[in-house]
DNA sequence: ATAGGGCTTCCAGCCACTGGAAGGTCAAGG
DNA sequence: CCTTGACCTTCCAGTGGCTGGAAGCCCTAT
């Protein structure tokens, strides 16, 4: 299979499969024209890579992650452990966010919005200092 | 004002200041001895940024706020319009994790954690294949 | 033979900083 | 006057996770 086969199975990016093999997350064979050359466990472990990214997994959990697979004999609690941590991340991030989305969501609720100069926001925004 | 005293003064790290400079956001005066030497107007405005940046605004983003800011005949629409596709985007972002969420914590619920190996976290991450 | 597509490597850039090295400057204390 | 230590300067490199582009090789079809 070569780097097109697999980037179309996998959904990913022939760069970003080349980056993968890069930071040493795939080793592809290499055939005779230097091209290389995936199996299908590569293909598999790419879309492996592809979906966990998706789901939001740093690379570095995705390392992980890719071993734990790899191991026939590892504890599940291992993984939950891991996804249970990236969790705590998502639900962190969201209230972040979404204190972000108030505060703003008031200072666009109060700023008229029309041709006049005064504006609330800049007036938050400005506001701290005086 | 030294960088040290305007850092302070805004909340901003001295490095972040000094890439303000870098990228024409600020253009704080230089005393003699090359120090930069920070009005008090160069101080409103690094606070600015940092309320500005703390509320998810992007570089280029708070570059046009400073810019409407300090256009004394602005429209307030045109802050109220940068600020709403801001919160557009938020909205999304929001959306985007919640739905990771959701996976997530689906996956997780499912998965025992215990000793044994088997795992609907790694079973979902590979199964899109099979 | 040539045209096209696909493959290779390498270098640079994205965003918004952040860390660190090497060296100049300043105020206080001995 | 000298030293100490805090502060300042510039410059270079790295972060994460790619992405774009250039220059050049390879393979297949016409």
């Amino acid at each position: 299979m070569n780097i097109g086969d697999v980037s179309r199975a996998s959904g990913l990016p022939a760069k970003t499969i080349r980056y993968y093999e890069d930071i040493d997350l795939v080793r592809p064979a290499r055939g005779a024209n230097g091209y290389r050359d995936f199996s299908d466990q590569d293909a598999h472990k790419l879309a492996f890579l592809r979906r966990a990214r998706s789901l939001g997994f740093s690379i570095e959990e995705c390392r992980v992650l890719l071993s734990l697979y790899e191991d026939r004999g590892r504890a599940s609690a291992d993984v939950k452990a891991l996804a249970t941590e990236h969790l705590d991340r998502i639900a962190e991030k969201i209230a972040e966010l979404q204190a972000l989305q108030a505060t703003l969501e008031t200072l666009v609720t109060r700023c008229h919005g029309d041709d006049r100069p005064d504006c609330p926001i800049l007036d938050d925004l400005a506001g701290q200092m005086r």
